[in-house]
RNA sequence: GCCUCCGUAGCUCAGUUGGAUAGAGCAGGGAACUUCUAAUUCCAAGGUCGCAGGUUCAAUUCCUGCCGGAGGCGCCA
C-alpha cells in the first residue's frame, strides 16, 4: 500500500535528521486537491519535542523527501504550519484498482483486526409476547448491521437474541390470550392490541395459552426479521435458567463474594460499590426474582461463553448499563468487556404528524407496517444512515411517496447502471477482458481517478466504522462512492465512438471494481443489490 | 436533583486518534439529454459549529461551567 511507502519514508526522513519518530505516522487525505494526495502532519505532532519550528521541520523534511524519492511520489511540498504534502503518480490510483479487482468481494476491504476473537452481539431481544414494533427496528437493524462489520474485519460474530419467556408479562399474555379465545376482555393489566383477538382466533382449543402463544410471538419476530435478512445464531431462553440451576448458582455466587447482602427481607446487589447510585434488589422479600437476578444470571453465562459481549439497548434501558457493569465487575468480569450500546429514540411521522407508536387500545405501528410500507432495503437503509446517538425523526411519506429522492434508490441506481453498461458493452462486442491483459494507465479522466481514489477508501471506511460501531459511516460513504460513479458515468462513456476499444477495457475494470465496493457496502448494511431497476 | 444522548446552512444530517478555506442531501435559484437507465450531472446561493471560559502551534472536535431539547432514574420489566 502506498500510505506505508509513504509513513515508511517519512519514519527515515524524521530518523535521518535526528527525531524519533513518532509510533503511529499519520497520514490523510487533504480535504482539498491542491494539498496533493497525501497529506501528513507529522512535522506539526514531533516539532514541540524534537525542539524545532514545525515549518522548519516540515521544510527540512520535503528537502530530504525530494532527493530520497518514494515510489509513486511526484512531488513533495511543505505547506501552511508545516503539513507535508504528497502528489503522487496516477499510477498508485491504478495499481489500487488492478488490487480491487484482484482481491474481490470477499477479500477487499476485509481486515484482520479482530483476529478471529469471538465476540457476542446481543440485540432486540423483545418479549415474546407481541409482534415486534416500530420501537425495535431501530436496533434491529443496527445491531445486525454492527455484526456484519465485526465479522468483516476479523471477529467470530454471534448473533443473539435473549427471550424473557417466563414472569409476570408472560402469564398476562397468557390470560390475555385466553380472555380473548372465550370472547372476554383480557384481565386488568393485560394486552390490549388487537393481535391478541387474531392469535387468539389462530389459537386450537385445547393449546396451553402460554406455550402456544410463546411459539405463536417467536414465529412472528423471525418470520419479520426474515424479511429484513436478519437471522440470530443464538435464541436464549430465560426458563432454561431456571432450569438448570445457574440463577440459583450466580445469587449464591454473588453472596459469597458479599457483593450482595440481606435487608427488609429482600436481597440487594452492592452496586453501589461499583458507581451506582443505589443498591438493587435481586430477590425481592416475598422471594420473586426481580428481572435483575436472570439478567445478571444472563450475562455470566455469556462470558462463560465469549470473552467479549456487546449489547445494544434502547435508550429508555440506559439506566442498567451502570448496573450490569457493576454486576459483571463484581463477579470478577472487567466491565469493559461488556459493551453497551444505546440507540436513541426514533420518532415515525406521516404528512409532518407524529405517529403514535402505541394507542389506549395497546395497538401500534409494527416492525412488519413499516417494511409493508417502504419495503425491506428502504427500512434498513432509513434507519442506518444517520448515528444512532441522535434521535431520529422518520417521515414515512416522504421515504415512501417521493423514493426517487431516497438516498437508498440513489446508491442502488449506481449498481443498475453499471450492470446496463456491462450489458450494453457485451452487446456491442467489448466482452470484458482478463485484468492481465488491459492496461490501466489509460484511465487519466478526472472523474476515472476520482473514482478510483473514492474506492481507495473502503477499507479505511470500514475500519473505523467497525471500530466505532458506526454503520451510518458505511452509508455516507456509499452514498459519496455513487456520486463519484455517477459522475463519471456522466462524463465517461464506458462504449462509443469517441472510446478507443483500449479504454473501453479499462473502464469495464473500473466498474468491475465499482461493483465490488458497492457489494461490500450493500453486504454491510443488509441490502440488495439490483441488476436493473 | 442525578445519569445518558443531542444542539453545525431554511429542513434532515455528516464531519475519521484535534489540522489547512466546516461538508452532503432535501427545499428554493440557474443550466445540461442525437450514444451505455435524466431515479443523473453541473453552477451559484445558503454558517456566530447553542453561549462563555480553559488546554494547545492549532478546537466544531478535548476539559469546565451555563442555556436549550429528548429520554431514564421502582422490592415494574
Amino acid at each position: 500500500m502506498v500510505t506505508e511507502i509513504l509513513k515508511k519514508a517519512l519514519s527515515e526522513a524524521l530518523s535521518s535528521m535526528g527525531v524519533e519518530p513518532p509510533v503511529d505516522i499519520h497520514l490523510e487525505r487533504p480535504a482539498r486537491r491542491e494539498h496533493g494526495d497525501w497529506s501528513s502532519s507529522v512535522a506539526l505532532a514531533t516539532a514541540k519535542n524534537a525542539g524545532k519550528n514545525p515549518r522548519e521541520l516540515g521544510t527540512a523534511l520535503v528537502e530530504y523527501l525530494d532527493a530520497n524519492r518514494p515510489e509513486y511520489v511526484l512531488g513533495v511540498a511543505v505547506a501552511g504550519p508545516g503539513f507535508v504534502n504528497f502528489t503522487l503518480d496516477d499510477s498508485w490510483l491504478h495499481h489500487v484498482l488492478a488490487e480491487v479487482a484482484s482481491a474481490g468481494v470477499d477479500k477487499f476491504a476485509r481486515l484482520d483486526t479482530g483476529g478471529g476473537q469471538a465476540i457476542n452481539v446481543e440485540f432486540i431481544s423483545a418479549n415474546p409476547n407481541k409482534p415486534l414494533h416500530a420501537g425495535h427496528a431501530r436496533g434491529a437493524c443496527y445491531g445486525d448491521s454492527v455484526a456484519r462489520l465485526l465479522d468483516r474485519v476479523g471477529y467470530e460474530v454471534t448473533r443473539e437474541f435473549y427471550l424473557n419467556d417466563r414472569g409476570v408479562q408472560m402469564n398476562l399474555f397468557a390470560e390475555s390470550l385466553a380472555a380473548r379465545k372465550r370472547g372476554e376482555e383480557p384481565p386488568e393489566g393485560g394486552y390490549q392490541g388487537a393481535y391478541i383477538t387474531e392469535w387468539a382466533a389462530e389459537m386450537p382449543d385445547d393449546a396451553d395459552p402460554l406455550e402456544w402463544g410463546y411459539a405463536r410471538a417467536l414465529a412472528s419476530h423471525k418470520e419479520t426479521l426474515s424479511r429484513v435478512g436478519i437471522e440470530f445464531d443464538v435464541w436464549f431462553s430465560e426458563r432454561s435458567m431456571v432450569a438448570s440451576g445457574v440463577i440459583d448458582e450466580t445469587l449464591a455466587e454473588l453472596a459469597e463474594k458479599e457483593v450482595s447482602f440481606v435487608d427488609d427481607g429482600a436481597t440487594w446487589l452492592r452496586s453501589t460499590d461499583y458507581g451506582d447510585d443505589k443498591d438493587r434488589v435481586l430477590v425481592k422479600s416475598d422471594g420473586e426474582l426481580t428481572y435483575l437476578a436472570p439478567d445478571i444470571a444472563y450475562h455470566r453465562d455469556k462470558f462463560s461463553r465469549f470473552p467479549k459481549l456487546i449489547n445494544i439497548f434502547g435508550a429508555d434501558h440506559h439506566g442498567y448499563v451502570v448496573r450490569m457493569k457493576a454486576a459483571m465487575q463484581a463477579l470478577g468480569h472487567d466491565p469493559e468487556d461488556l459493551e453497551i450500546r444505546i440507540t436513541q429514540l426514533v420518532d415515525l411521522e406521516r404528512g409532518g404528524e407524529t405517529v403514535r407508536m402505541s394507542g389506549r387500545a395497546g395497538d401500534f405501528v409494527s416492525f412488519d407496517d413499516i417494511i409493508d410500507e417502504v419495503g425491506p432495503d428502504v427500512t434498513r437503509l432509513m434507519y442506518l444512515m444517520q448515528s444512532v446517538d441522535t434521535r431520529q425523526t422518520i417521515d414515512l411519506d416522504a421515504v415512501s411517496n417521493q423514493a426517487a429522492d431516497n438516498p437508498v434508490f440513489y446508491v442502488q441506481y449506481a449498481n443498475a447502471r453499471i450492470h446496463s453498461a456491462i450489458r450494453n458493452a457485451a452487446e456491442k462486442g467489448h466482452p470484458r477482458k482478463p485484468l492481465a491483459d488491459v492496461d490501466l494507465s489509460v484511465l487519466v479522466h478526472e472523474r476515472e481517478l476520482e473514482l478510483l481514489r473514492a474506492i481507495s477508501t473502503l477499507p479505511e471506511t470500514v475500519e473505523h466504522a467497525a471500530n466505532e460501531r458506526s454503520p451510518h459511516t458505511i452509508a455516507g460513504w456509499s452514498r459519496d462512492l455513487a456520486a463519484a460513479f455517477h459522475g463519471f458515468y456522466h462524463d465517461c462513456y464506458v462504449v462509443g465512438d469517441d472510446v478507443s476499444a483500449e479504454l473501453t477495457q479499462a473502464r469495464l475494470w473500473l466498474l468491475e471494481a465499482t461493483l465490488i465496493a458497492l457489494a461490500v457496502c450493500f453486504d454491510l448494511l443488509g441490502v440488495s443489490a439490483p441488476e436493473s431497476m
